[in-house]
Formats: C-alpha cells, structure tokens, sequence
DNA sequence: CTGAAAGCGCTTACAG
DNA sequence: CTGAAAGCGCTTACAG
C-alpha cells in the first residue's frame, strides 16, 4: 500500500540503500545514471519518506518542538506579540526542511518529555519566565538544543534571540521627555530583578536620568498585561498621580486598555496624557487615537531564532551571547505635548 | 543513555511486552502486582515511550496534523479568527493524549505528503477554499481522516465543522432592519455559489426578504478581508451608495477597516453609518465606536473538531452530516437607528 | 498471566 | 560506485 524504499529499490533494480543515499542526497556515492532513474521512479510512485522510520534509525528527526505555555486543560497562553512569531517560526522551518510541533506545557518538568517523546532535535521556548528557564537541567535538555526567546536568563543550556528592551523603553520614554512631559508613570506588570520587564524599567529610567527628570515623579503602577488590566489602571491613574501626563505601558494591549480607562473617565488622550505602548501589534493602528509604541523585528526574531536552533542542532556552534534585535519607535497620535496643568502654574 | 523499554524490563525481571501492556493499560494481560512494580520503574526511571519507534510498529502516530495555507517561504496565511482556533485546537487534543503537527501548505498536492510523512492519524485543515477541499482525492488523503472547518464541501472525503454562518448573517441584517435601515451595503470578499461567505449573502438576503426590503437597496461591495481594504472601502462607500445607511461586513477585521474609512472622511459611525461585523474577534471590543458583531463559538469549533477526527481516528462513525455552531448577536455601539437623510424627506 | 520472535521503514558503519 | 546486515524502540499476533 504505502510506498516503501524497497518498493524504489525493487522498480529500480538496485538496493535499498542505493536509494536511500539517492534521496538523501549523497550522490558521491551513486553514479549519476543512477541517480536519475531512482529519483524518477520516485517521482513516478509518489514516494514519501517515512519520518518515523527515519527518526529511529538516525536518531535525528527534523522536527523542532515550539513550546508554549499552558496551565494544564487550558488553551495556550500566548500574548498577541507571540503569536504573530509562531507563524514566522513555522515558515522558516518550513524553509529549512524541518516540521514544528506545537506543544503547551504546563509545568516546565513536561519539557523533557517532550523532547525525548518525539526525539525532537530542538525546541523553541516561547512565553516561559526566566526563572522557569533558569531551572531548567540537563536532565530534562539532555543533549537537545533549546533556545529560549526574549529570556535574560543566563542558563547555559539555552540560547537566546530577544528585542533590546532598554533601547526599546529608552526611545519610548526620551520620545515623551522631548515633548516636554516630566512626570510619567511606568505600567508594567510586576517584575523581578532580571527579564524583559525590569530591562524595560532600567531602559525608563536610564532615559530619565539622561534628561535630568527625577525618578520620584515617575512612579511605576503594576497591572497585568490585559487589556482588561489596563482599563482599570486607565480609570484610576489619574486619582492616584494627579500631576502624571503620560504613561509608557510595556506591552500595547496594556495600554490600549488604559487608553480605553482613560476614555471611560472622561480624559482626553493624548490631550491630557500621553500613552506609548510597546510591541507595535496590529490592532496598535486600528485604535482610536493609534498608538504610538515600540515596534519589535518580529521576522527577525522568529528567523533568527530557527536558525541558531538548527545551527546547533546541525552540529554547528553553539552562540554564548544572545542575538538582541533592533526596535524602532513608530509615533503615531497617542503622544503629544503636555498641557500646562493647573498645579503647574 | 535513553531509557527504553528494554530497561524497565530487565529492572523489573519481566519481559519487553509485558512493560509495553502495562504502559499501554492492557492491565486484563498483566497481574496487578507486576503493573504495580513495572509503574513503579517506569516512574523512577524516567522513561518515555519513543513515539516514532512506536508510530513505526503501531502504524498509528498519535500525531495530527494542523494544515494551514501558506504560499511558499512565506508565513501562514490565518485570519485573526482562525489563530484563536489553533490554541484550542492544540489544547483539545492533548487532553485527549495527542500532539499536534502544525505546518503550511503551498499547494493542496502537499496534503499527501503532509499525511504520510509522519504517518499522521489524523489532520484538520483550517482556512482552506471550497474547491480545495472538493479536489482532495482519494490518492492524496489515502485512509487517513480529514476534517475541514467552515467547509461546505461535500466531499466525502472530509467530515466537516463549522459555524451558522446563515443564521449569522440573518441575526446581523435583522438586527439593522428592525432598527429601520433599508439600505445595507453587504461587504464581503468575491465568493462563488458555494462556501461561508455565500451562506452569509444567503442569510443577508433572507432577513431582507423576510422583512419586505428589496435586494436592489441593499448592493454588495468586494472587499479583502482585511483592515486596509476595509479602510478603502470605507472611504469610497457613500460616494458608491449615497442613501446607504448601514454595513454588514462579513469579518470584523473588515468592518473595522470600513469603520477607520468612514470616519477618514467624517462620516460618524453610527449616527450616519452603522456597521455590524462576524466573528467577535477581541479586538472588536477595543476599537471606537465598539463593534457590533456576530460572535462566533471558538471554543466549540476546535473542541468538536477535534473530537469529530479522533472518533474518525480511532475507528469510530463517520459524521456524513457536518456538524454545525450556533451563533450568537453581540450588540455593542456601531449600530444605532438611521438618521433620515435629506434625500430621504 | 507471560514471553520469544517477527517486523514496521529507515540509516549507518563496514566491506568490497 | 554498490550492497548485505545489523539495529533504532516499539507493537502485534501467536503460543503456552
């Protein structure tokens, strides 16, 4: 029924591994006639190879997990940001002559089994912690490549493609200090020591500090990063920083939400308080005012990501460094000068 | 290095099939107490079963495939709705013990190939054309299940899920009619006499007859599904229809476009245009005005799809009858009563 | 309740 | 340039 290799061998009159070399491409080892006729009657039979065969008996199976997030009976949790990457990712594997499985785990111990269960030969982490990278052992990686995307983590076992985060808040929040405003709330959901957010809050503060404008008047508000978080943090900021004209938002979603929170009590954006959100999503350009925000190289990352994963899981060199991307900052009409405020005068 | 099973045989002094039944919950083959010790191993061990070694002797992978077009090198070509599937799609089937395969297909002809390179048991196909699905053969698909969401092919060969889009679009086109519009623009992509969008226009039509309102007020304008043909359309609508009071635009993406358009050119939505749109994607809800829209059951499409192909999968009935998702009318702020126009007094 | 053996479709040294 | 043979880690009748 399904074609096999020794129904090739058989139409073609020579063996099995003849045609296997043929396929695979090792055509040093097959003269040229015999390469021509083989891949004929393949064509002609419709051969497929069968990975599963061919993953056991190399032990190498061109197929590279991207693993995702997911409390156990519940749908993936990826951001918007994220899943414009897993259609990227998936492209350039595609490219490559590699298939993706696509996989939520809700504890990061599911991760060895992963690998090993499909004998994956790499896996792209997307959406984890750090400190749920930073855990990982090689008893769960065993000898398969993981890369880890936009991690600070700096566990050797991965490899790591990310956005500068510091560049990006740097030029989000020097965009709102050249416009004049001086007391600007950082909306972030809460964030510890090392990661994107706190990369982030050190790229916000270094581009206070460059400007002379005091951390103290720019306080940082905590929300989740929701749109539903974010119209609540829009509703109250301005009874809990009355002088604020301006708010950077580490992610779009959350700010489009203060944006609508903003709205909702009457306070006219970007008139009253400047909003700048971060990742550049598509939706960022449909809202009312559009947003102005801090746009990521998603092809870029998902791109170069698949290509250090299968350098590595080609035997290539392993990067010590991360790859860090380059942001862009895209103004649109969510930002504008500050108006005098009654305090102010 | 990797445990096998011959490693748990050999610690629990029994044989490679007896571990294979206990692994496989065969336990009627296998006393209780050689199930207790071969778990107990297995569990210190760490062991995980080889799914290819397995897919290889078993011929059945445990692997579905998630078939998604795709023109060659380039990303996936999934509509904010469909993206939303993917997750619970993969939640779905991993509940039920299953991984899935996510991969781009340039041509139909690579349907095949998808299949039976990694021995699929199953696959989905998600965003395809009618008459793709009606030209898959036999030879491509060989005995392996296909199902096709928001098909309405009839093709055998595939079970289908998919949502009321006649009940959909009737329930939208009520809803302006029984607000008093009489003339509604019907904004869709180019469709043929078979598929969603044509349903759509049925139930569009249906509610206008049902309400006595002649199809000649009510024309169709064609339109990509996507944002920026929404915004030309929008900007363009009025000059085409002067009298036209309302728009039924069969994807929200669509409809938000149009909306962004309208008002390019200050025309208020919905005090001179209302505009309802399909699918309640989430960002219809954050947009200005907020969309009215039909919503659609994403949950229930992936969930049922899933179970639809494993039942297929794993020797159950064949569903000749697609299976069919209630829709539900999400009244929010694009929709009002139509101002009388000057032409109209 | 338990096991020896064949076989799934490939690849990989090894030999010629 | 070509091939015979072993083996990857499982499952599946078949026998006892």
């Amino acid at each position: 029924m399904r074609v096999t290799l020794k129904d090739i061998a058989r139409a073609a009159g020579v063996s099995i591994m003849t045609v296997s070399n043929v396929i695979n491409g090792k055509h040093d080892r097959v003269s040229a006639e015999t390469v021509e006729r083989v891949r004929r009657i393949v064509a002609e039979l419709g051969y497929v190879p069968n990975g599963s065969a061919r993953s056991l008996a190399a032990n190498s199976s061109r197929l590279i997990g991207l693993l995702v997030p997911a409390e156990s009976e519940v749908s993936l949790t990826i951001s918007p940001h994220n899943i414009a990457i897993v259609g990227q990712i998936e492209r350039r594997l595609r490219q490559r002559g590699y298939h993706l499985l696509l996989r939520g785990v809700s504890d990061t111990a599911e991760i060895g089994e992963a690998l090993r269960s499909w004998s994956l030969d790499g896996a792209v982490l997307l959406g984890f912690l750090d400190e749920e990278i930073d855990r990982l052992r090689r008893r769960v990686t065993g000898a398969t490549p993981v890369l880890a995307i936009d991690s600070y983590s700096d566990n050797p076992l991965t490899t790591g493609v990310r956005t500068d985060d510091f560049t990006g808040a740097h030029l989000a929040t020097s965009h709102l200090l050249s416009s004049g405003h001086r007391r600007i709330v950082f909306a972030a959901p809460s964030f510890t020591d090392v990661g994107v957010v706190h990369e982030r809050f050190l790229g916000f503060h270094a581009a206070l500090r460059d400007a002379g404008v005091s951390p103290q008047d720019c306080p940082t508000e905590t929300a989740n990063t929701t749109h539903d978080d974010g119209v609540e943090l829009g509703r109250r900021l301005l009874a809990s920083h009355p002088r604020a004209t301006a708010v950077f938002a580490t992610a779009d979603i959350l700010a489009i939400g203060i944006i609508e929170g903003l709205h909702d009590i009457g306070v006219p954006v970007p008139e009253r308080v400047s909003v700048v959100g971060f990742d550049d999503l598509d939706i960022s350009a449909y809202i009312t005012p559009k947003l102005t925000t801090v746009a990521q190289d998603i092809v870029g990352k998902a791109t170069h990501a698949v290509d250090r994963l299968l350098d590595l899981a080609e035997g290539g060199n392993h990067h010590t460094e991360p790859l860090v991307l380059d942001v862009r900052l895209v103004v649109r009409n969510s930002t504008a000068v500050p108006q005098p405020t009654a305090t102010d005068n």
